[in-house]
Formats: C-alpha cells, structure tokens, sequence
DNA sequence: GGTTATGGATTTTTT
DNA sequence: ATCCATAACC
C-alpha cells in the first residue's frame, strides 16, 4: 500500500515513522524540515489513525505555525483543524485563559507589549525614587525578562541578586509584578512562566492535558529558553512522546535567552530517544555549502553534521571590497540591474541581507536611486506605530477597565485637557481607594486643588468611555472600532489637522479599521477579547505573503527560514559582522558564527559577500577589516575582488615576480607572468578609478552640505576626503598582442563569435581573469580575459 | 499644550 | 549622522 511517507526521503521518512518515544530531529538549512514535520503529522492521522486532537505542536513563529497548519491540511484535509498548532505564547494563551483561575490568573486577562513593560518599570523607578539613567529600563526590563524566562519569581530574585543594582532591579520586579496583576495583564514572559507555573501547581491541569495530548511536537528547539523547556517537559512528561526539531548551527537568538544547550542536552533528558540528521540540503549548490561549512566548523560544541547536496557545485561565491558603503551599495545595485538584464532572474530573487537595520538607509537609496523596486522586510511593524497603538489602548480600556497602563495612554488622546497634574492626581486617588485610573475619574470631585475646567475634562472623558462600553457591549467588532475612532475625536482630530504626517495617520486608522474587519469576518469567535490577543500575539500582518517581483532588505536575523536565488550579504566586516559588541566574548562570537552561518544558507544559486574600505560610522569615518569569516573561506571556494586594499598598500603593480611561467596556446609562447602582471594592472586601474569618482562624489556631497548650511562658507573650510596614504597612479599597461581591455560589470562589448554583448560580471584574477558576458540571443558566456578577443563597443 | 533644544546612545527582536 | 527621550521653552 502507498504510503504518503514515499515522498520522503530516507532521513525524512525515519523521522516521519518514528513517532513512538523521544525523538531528536536535527533538521540543517534547507534539509525539508517543514516536509518532515508536516509529512510525519499526516502518517500519524491517516497512517497511525491518531486522532489530531491529540497532537500538540509548538512552533516560535505564527508564520511557522500557520504554514505548518496550511501544509498539514493539504495532505490530510480538515481533520487538520483539530490539531493544536501554535507558537507557545498563543499556546500558553489559551491554556491559562481556559484554568489560569486555578493559580488566580481571570480569564480576560489582557497581554501587554515592550511598551506597556516599559511604563510600568519607569513608573515604578519613580516611585522608588532611582534615577532612570542610573538604571536605564530597558536593561532593567532585560533582567525582569530573563529572570521570568529562568522562572525566577520576584519572590526568588532576593537570591539571585549579587550587588546593589541587583537589588533595584528586585525591588522594580516586585512592583513591576504588582502592577501586571492590577492592570489584569500579564507579558509575554508571563504567559510562559505562569503556564508552566500552572501545570506544576495544579495535578489536575497537567492531567487534564496529559489526557488530551498524547503527541508533543516542538520546531526550532535550539532556541528554547528555560521556561518554554520546563512547559514541554511537563507536558510530554507522561506520554514521552516527545519530537523536537531544531539546528543548534542557526541559533541566533541567545540574546534574548533562547539557551542552545537544551537541544544538545536532549539525549541526555532522554537517553532513549532516537536521533535523525537531515543532511540532505534541497536549496543550495555545493559550493555555497562548502563556504557554510567552512565557517560553521570553527564553533566549538555543536553537532557535528555537515551538508551535502545533489546539486552541482555551482559558481564561486564572490567577495567584493568597495571603496565606501555607498559604492558598495551602488555596486549590489547595479549587479543586480545588470543581471535582471542580462539573464533570467528577476528581483523578487534577490535578497540583501545586512547585519544591523542602521546598513538599510544606504543601501535603500542606491536601490532607489537606479530605480529598482525593493521591499524591507521587518521594519517598523503596524501594530507599534503610536496611532494604532491608540486605538488599541481604546479597544483594551474596554475590554479590561483594569487597564490603567492604556487609560493613561488614551486619556488625553487627543488632547482634551487632562494634563500631567490632573493624572498626577488620578493616580492619587486610584491609589488610596485601591481602584483603577478608569474608576478614579468617577471620583475625580473629590479633589480639591484642581480647577472645574480639568474636573470637567475628567467627567466628560469618563462619560465619553461609559457610551463606548455601551457600545462595546452590542455592537460587533467593525462598529466598535469604527466608534473609537470616531467618538473619541481622534479621527476628525488627525483629520483636520494640518501635520504632514497625521494624514497619513488617519490612513492608518482606516487600515486598521479593514483589519478588524478581516478579522471578524474570518474568525468565529471574533469578540474584542479575541481581537486584542491577535494584535497582541501577532507581531505583524503576514506581509510575508505580498513579496512581489520585488529585491527583499532584511537583517539576517530576519531571513532566518526563507531563501533566495541571489543573496548578497552586507557589511562583513570586523565590527560589524561580527559585531563588535560581541567582539569580547567567545560564546557571542559563536552565535555571530551561527548568523553568518544562517545568511549563507540563504542562498540558492549565488552568493555575494561585500564591505566597504572606509566606512562612515556614527558620523565617524573609519576603515574597516574584511570580517573574520571571509577569512575562514578558502581561495579556492571564493572570487575575491580586493583591489581598494590592494591600491592602498600601493600594491603589487611595480613588484618584479621573479619566475616567469611560460605556457604554450594555440602554438603560440605565452609569457603567463606578464599576462597576470597586465591583467593585474589592470584591475587596480579600473579600482583606481572606483575611488576617485567616490572621493569625487564624497567631495560634491561635502560642498552641497557646506552650501546647503553656510551659503557663503568658501572652500578653505572644507575637509578633503579622506585619502589613500601612498596612493599611486596606476597605469594601464597594452599587452604586445592586443589592448586587454580593461572591462568592468556593465560594460558593452564586442565579441568575434557571440557578436555584441554586456558583461554582466568579472570574476577572479590575474591570468584566471574572467568576464561572465550576456549576449543577445547567445546566453550567458564566461570568457577569459587574457584569451578572448573582446573588444569594448 | 505644543514646540524646539539638548544630551546620549547606537545589534539582533520569533511573542 | 541620526534617532530618541526628556527638558526647557513660548
């Protein structure tokens, strides 16, 4: 009988039978991990006849856990439905709204975001009198996170602490706590560690689930923190049917408490469980594996396993050294004009990948400027931009009165007159009768040093949010938003406004307001409780879906997972990638190793690394090495293309090699050293050249800057750009043969055979020079510098 | 209550 | 260089 798991192939197929017991799946880049996971699903309900209810799988991502549900429902149909698919936190989500009363969490609590933490924790540094720059809040917010993530509770903190800013950040945990549970919120790392504190505490919850789920999947498990790992054990603990998938190599998220030794610690929590290696890689040619390799291997600790393909070995990956981040960025842009050009790739094939958001804007303008269409990826996410963040803060006040976090935030939004003093005094009142800000107002009379116009102001808001939640409790979703957007001004405040951005503002709302209605016409259960943990738990809309025939910016950390034909990565240098924050520190460095080593499985067909000679950092011009893993790469592996250093050190133009290799072509001696020599001279011409016209462009920057700021200020103030030391002219040196032409990516050429064409890129050097050339009609050709006849056209 | 000045920092960010 | 937050201003 044909089974579905024919599809697989053989690594694939043993994990996608073996669904008994302890199972550790090292799924490398590119392996069909998602195939696995979803084809082993689909052999457990129509193979195996497990019912799917009875199937728990956990992912980090929705887009993770939405594509495995889609997947899933492919090969077996709505029956997928009843499997439980989701990241933990919506997981977690659910299990406390369902028993978190057990442990006294209510069920309409809401979620608060890094916004929200971060109220709170200022507020509680004022209320404790620390100075915010002492103890900046979001590092204090880092230790209450990691704390919650090692399941450290306020109340263990005392022990954990190891000196006097330990001890505020206790006492800022104490009352950061506090004041979730009076707001009815819980964070993110709530939603973890309190579930986890739920199956712990309550024998009847974790049988509950130990019931219902017999089958326990984990995806990405090397970037399990401690909490996410106690919450699966529990709940795999009795059936110890436990699958987890993961790649130590592409952990890249330990800064943020993800703890990579708990996969490589997994044989040892199960010392039955079977262990399957995906090695086969389904993306990349064999040489871009070879290059990941060669970096990854220098880590220390991981699981050995190495890639392999069947595909062929593919071209050299290409290492370019620009002058300046912007002819790097001018470069990548026109290579990638010039191929969409000359060959079949189109943009939406094309990724640039970069290290820190800081490298997009250059980047960007270089795209714009030779008008390519691109998209970035990951930038700033609708759901923070202030204004919806209003409307939400709206959208929680009526769902959860508790929410003073959002009262504050919205009660003088738009301005209605309610200062600082008058919330000063709110708070008072909210403290001493032990209520919330929303129920302060109803006693705001009581006050006696505020004037009847902020007492006014006060009442009407208040009456204003009381015909609201009169709405809120009839109306449907689409209404209520309509209604906050309305009732409360805040449209027809954007909207008569004459701010250039809050037109746009008001776009945002409308958006917003399609988004509510998506929601409500897609979901059953679309209540404003549901609504608010969507928004709350989704980071983004799937804006993944729309790429178009578009060229994708991202930092790497946000290409983890997809692919792309041509990638180019960004400002691999020393500082940079690596970082230098993490420069210091060996455990930091292996997991930059690891993001270098995820940005090159990115790529399918063709790899490029680039950076910048000098580079312009925090207004600070400075020269850059070449990163430490392009040093990792052997010659053979990769096309470097070094000529700026090479210029700089004044370089080898003048330097007499002393054996002079002969070789014999078409009858003819040819004396090889003297071709290298040329072809060499060449390079650093057409380099010299790269130079001057982007110290000409650095120069005309400069003075359109100094006209633009002081009209009159004369050339004397202007700072040269800074220049090559022994910076020499160099010459271009004619062969006896014939004029080698110097030839750079998008020149026209001729040649005898193919006719005319463009060179689409230059590859290697001196005698192994060679120009990839398209032509018309002819298809792409590499040719050799020193023995094609091409003559520029 | 909204606007400009100043100081400070500036990696990555699945939820 | 540039963005952000808070402070000092009209």
């Amino acid at each position: 009988m044909p089974s579905i798991l024919d599809e697989l192939n053989e690594e694939q197929r043993e994990a996608a039978a073996t669904i008994n017991g302890p199972v550790l799946i090292f799924a490398g880049a590119g392996s069909g991990k998602t195939r696995a996971l979803t084809y082993r699903i689909a052999h457990m309900v129509k193979g195996e006849r497990i019912p799917p209810e009875s199937i728990l799988a956990v992912t980090f991502t929705n887009k993770a856990a939405n594509e495995m549900k889609e997947r899933i429902r492919q090969l077996i149909g709505d029956k997928a439905r009843r499997i439980w698919a989701g990241t933990f936190h919506s997981v977690c989500a659910r299990m406390l709204r369902a028993d978190g009363h057990h442990i006294g969490i209510p069920d309409n609590f809401v979620i608060f975001d890094t916004g929200d933490q971060s109220s709170i924790v200022k507020e509680a540094l004022s209320v404790l009198d620390k100075d915010p720059k002492v103890y900046k809040p979001d590092e204090i917010l880092n230790r209450i996170s990691g704390a919650k993530n090692e399941l450290i509770t306020p109340q263990t903190y005392r022990r954990h602490r190891k000196g006097p800013w330990d001890e505020t950040v206790h006492q800022v945990y104490v009352h950061y706590q506090r004041k979730l549970r009076e707001n009815n919120a819980l964070d993110f790392d709530d939603l973890l560690m309190e579930t986890e504190r739920l199956l712990r505490e309550v024998p009847e919850v974790l049988k509950k689930y130990h019931d219902r789920f017999h089958y326990v999947m984990v995806d990405e498990y090397q970037d399990i923190n401690h909490a996410q790992y106690k919450f699966v054990q529990a709940l795999a603990s009795k059936s110890r049917n436990i699958c987890v998938v993961g790649d130590d190599d592409q952990s890249i998220y330990g800064w943020r408490g993800a703890n990579v030794g708990i996969i490589l610690a997994f044989e040892h929590d199960y010392p039955d469980a079977k262990v399957i290696k995906l090695e086969q890689n389904y993306r990349s040619t064999g040489k871009i594996l070879e290059c990941a390799y060669e970096v990854i291997k220098h880590n220390k600790g991981r699981a050995e396993k190495k890639l392999w393909t069947r595909k062929p070995p593919g071209d050299n990956p290409v290492q370019y050294e620009a002058v300046s981040a912007e002819e790097e960025a001018e470069w990548v842009a026109t290579l990638i004009k010039q191929q969409v050009a000359c060959t079949d790739f189109r943009y939406g094939d094309y990724a640039i990948l970069y290290r820190t958001n800081a490298m997009s804007r250059v980047m960007e303008e270089a795209l714009i400027a030779n008008s390519l269409p691109y998209q970035v990826v990951g930038g700033v996410k609708f759901y923070e931009r202030a204004v919806i963040k209003n409307v939400i803060a709206y959208l929680r006040v009526l769902y959860n009165p508790a929410d003073s976090v959002s009262t504050r935030r919205i009660i003088n939004t738009p301005t209605r007159g309610i200062g600082d003093k008058t919330i000063a005094e709110l708070d008072r009142i909210a403290f001493a009768r032990n209520v919330s800000m929303l129920e302060a107002c109803k006693h705001i009379e009581e006050s006696e040093d505020l004037q009847d116009r902020a007492k006014l102001a006060v009442e009407r808001f208040d009456t204003m949010m009381a015909n609201l939640r009169k709405t809120a409790e009839t109306a449907d979703l689409v209404t209520l938003t309509r209604a906050v957007a309305e009732d409360t001004g805040y449209l027809a405040h954007l909207e008569k406004s004459d701010a250039a951005d809050d037109a746009s503002k008001a776009e945002n709302i409308k958006e917003f307001s399609s988004l509510a209605k998506r929601f409500q016409d897609t979901r059953e259960d679309a209540n404003l409780g549901a609504f608010l943990e969507h928004i709350a738990l989704m980071s983004d809309i799937d804006q993944a879906e729309d790429i178009g025939n578009q060229v994708s910016l991202m930092t790497v950390h946000a290409s983890k997972g997809l692919e792309f034909p041509v990638v180019f990565v960004v400002g691999m240098e020393e500082g940079i990638f690596p970082h230098e924050r993490s420069m210091g520190d060996e455990f930091q460095l292996e997991e930059e190793r690891r993001l270098a080593y995820v940005a090159i499985t990115r790529a399918e067909k063709m790899l490029y690394f680039t950076h910048a000679y000098r580079r312009v950092i925090y207004g600070q011009p400075s020269q850059q090495r070449p990163s430490r893993f392009l040093k990792d790469l052997p010659d053979k592996l990769i096309t470097r293309r070094l000529e700026i250093s090479q210029l700089a050190k004044g370089s080898s133009l003048d330097r007499e090699d002393t054996d002079v290799q002969e070789t014999v072509v078409g009858g003819k001696s040819i004396n090889v050293t003297e071709i290298m020599r040329r072809a060499q001279a060449n390079q650093l011409l057409a380099a010299q050249r790269r130079v001057d016209t982007y110290e000409a462009k650095e120069a005309e920057r400069a003075e359109q800057k100094a006209a633009a700021k002081q009209p009159d200020t004369s050339a004397s103030k202007r700072t040269a750009p800074q220049s090559f030391s022994r910076r020499r002219k160099a010459e271009h040196i004619p062969t006896p043969e014939a004029d080698l032409p110097s030839l750079k990516t998008g020149d026209r050429v001729e040649h005898a055979k193919f006719g005319k064409g463009m060179v689409v890129s230059v590859e290697g050097e001196g005698a192994s020079l060679t120009y990839v050339v398209a032509f018309p009609n002819q298809g792409v050709k590499r040719l050799s510098a020193a023995f094609a006849k091409l003559e520029k056209a």
